[in-house]
RNA sequence: GGGCCCGUAGCUCAACGGUAGAGCGGGGGACUCUUAAUCCCUAGGUUCAGGGUUCGAAUCCCUGCGGGCUCACCA
């Protein structure tokens, strides 16, 4: 059985799935991950008619910590505040530096199939009291908080400490400041310059309430402290949080013991490196979600994440592989095989299950082979027609379909096409891209036989003399004078395109050549034969 | 040091208790108007090592070796 339908089937009565992320920059592709598991357990359940809510939530109450995205005079003066507070670098329109790159992923969801029932955010959340009891609780039984750190993670926390931020109501800094003291009613608030390493506070040092927003809870109780206020049953995390006395481990033993709760069902889940490395937030082109949307259309990207289970991790790497084309061409297996249709090798456990999760849209059971059975273009052809100029892409899809493509069709064409161009343009390699060396002879050239040259050279002859025009007047010439050199097609064909790509194949050379300059063609058949003395008088000839 | 993942054909990986499979690469073959980036054929690998459970193990358990990530400050 999937993953998902297990987790579903273990489960009783309504379930909230939750998770939740700090926006502390650039969000990469691999944190999809977690929303797209989110998803694929919602539809699990509710397929089994479970009454099911999906809730996403914005951690951006959480102080700045990362001075990568800001600029250098900012650094002082943000650095520590919260996330929420901080204004946006990029002056696009966005509230704050938290919403700019909170809603710059979140955008990306509804494209991925993941529609959470209720996006929330911290920062709206605590102005409104529904934290305070959870501060009351957590201030109340400080001393039990401090125990699980020591307990479950071997964190001694300095004395006097309080599980609680206050935002300082002098600098507005919440990674600075120190709560102690709790009275019942207030706490004496430090905003220390050297509490921390990575921000500096003010030195206020006063009395304040903590709650209606005053302060915040340390992140561990927040998350916990949110398990309460949504009843949350469900809730996957990432490995770094997952590990043993992490993150998870504490808000679980703080769930238990500050907040009288079970925590919910953990599923914790892998991380997707690319290229055998961790991601970096602030480098590596294409590891930012959003920019790998423009060249992974959502079905195969959601087949990325939902092919291996999830403890598996994830090797991705694009740059200058075939990682994209065979993410499409295992989409395609699948499909194939769901639908009925011959595939070769082995199929994942349930590939209904799989197949019908990577779809977009939930469609339902009855509906799954049909959408299986649509024609799907191979990704690594659409890369090829793409690059040979005067084709009719649509038309020769249809071709080889053997019939007129459906408009469903027509949009996974168009999709594909738009991703296989944008791969051509930022992750193909070399051996995938098809470039006429225009300035000069190829090296790969020199591996020409004589016979190839020879047949060059007649090639050359017979255009300057017919002045072919388009792709079929040069693929018959191409055959005639392959025929009466009685040279193999192979061989032939092979001439070509060495003299022109560099490479020992590509395209139908036919339309190739006709798509180019015929005073250039002559003079590369020309150049490539050998004949480089009689090469420019001849090529003005032929170009007469 | 703790945790998780991985170690299977040259490379990338699948199969996850029942006769080891794909893609790419490599090798062989086919083709006069043709998706020459196509089609057909071809992979014999102590499934890292050692032990255990089982009628049966790549698959489960233990140990070891190697690699990766992650936590131990914050989130």
């Amino acid at each position: 059985m999937y993953w998902a339908d297990e987790l579903a089937a273990s489960v009783e009565g309504p379930q909230v799935v939750n998770d939740s992320k700090t926006p502390s920059g650039t969000v990469h592709v691999g944190s999809l991950r977690g929303p797209v598991i989110l998803d694929v357990i919602a539809r699990a359940l509710r397929d089994r008619g479970v009454p099911t809510t999906l809730l996403y939530g914005v951690d951006d109450m959480d102080p700045m910590d990362a001075q990568a995205l800001l600029t250098p005079d900012a650094v002082d003066h943000e650095m520590g505040r919260p996330l929420a507070h901080v204004p946006d670098q990029t002056g696009d329109c966005h509230a704050s530096y938290a919403r700019h790159h909170a809603q710059t992923f979140i955008d990306i969801f509804a494209g991925l199939g993941i529609h959470p029932d209720r996006y929330y955010w911290m920062s709206d959340i605590y102005p409104t009291g529904a934290m305070d009891p959870f501060i009351r609780a957590a201030l109340e039984r400080a001393q039990v908080v401090r125990d699980v750190y020591l307990r479950v993670s071997k964190v001694e926390r300095p004395a006097g400490w309080l599980p609680v931020q206050a935002v300082c109501p002098s600098c507005g800094k919440v990674g600075t400041t120190i709560a102690l003291d709790w009275d019942g009613e207030t706490v004496r608030v430090e905003c220390r310059p050297d509490y921390v390493t990575w921000a500096r506070g003010c030195g206020f040092d006063g009395r304040i309430s903590p709650f209606g927003g005053a302060a915040k809870l340390y992140w561990n109780l927040e998350w916990a402290a949110q398990w309460s206020l949504f009843g949350v049953t469900i809730e996957p995390c990432g490995k770094d949080l997952a590990t043993a006395g992490g993150s998870r481990d504490r808000a679980d033993a703080i769930a238990r013991e500050v907040f009288d709760r079970a925590p919910p069902r953990n599923l914790p889940y892998e991380f997707l490196n690319i290229g055998g490395r961790k991601m970096s937030t602030s480098k590596g082109r294409g590891a930012a979600a959003h920019r790998i949307v423009e060249v992974l259309p959502p079905e195969p990207l959601r087949l990325l994440f939902l092919r291996p289970r999830p403890n598996q991790a994830i090797e991705f790497d694009p740059e200058g592989t075939d990682a994209i084309p065979r993410l499409f061409d295992e989409l395609d297996r699948l499909a194939a095989a769901v639908a009925g249709k011959p595939y070769r090798g082995e199929l994942p456990p349930d590939p209904e299950r799989l197949l019908a999760f990577v779809q977009l849209d939930p469609a339902p059971p009855e509906r799954l082979a049909e959408a299986a059975a649509t024609y799907r273009p191979a990704f690594a052809h659409l890369a090829l027609l793409a690059q040979i100029p005067g084709v009719d892409i649509a038309a020769r899809v249809a071709d080889e379909k053997g019939a007129p493509l459906a408009a469903a069709e027509e949009g996974t064409l168009a999709e594909r096409l738009a991703a296989a161009r944008a791969w051509l343009d930022a992750y193909a390699p070399a051996s995938a891209v098809v470039r006429v060396h225009r300035d000069a002879l190829p090296p790969e050239a020199a591996a020409l036989g004589e016979d190839q040259r020879l047949f060059l050279g007649a090639l050359a002859l017979a255009a300057g003399e017919e002045d072919p025009h388009g792709g079929d007047a040069w693929q018959g010439l191409l055959f005639r004078v392959a025929g009466e050199a009685a040279l193999p097609a192979g061989r032939a064909f092979g001439a070509v395109y060495l003299a022109f790509l560099g490479r020992p194949n590509g395209p139908r050379a036919g339309w190739l050549l006709a798509s180019l300059e015929p005073g250039f063609v002559v003079g590369r058949l020309r150049l490539a034969a050998g004949w480089h003395d009689r090469a420019r008088g001849a090529g003005q000839e032929a170009e007469a």
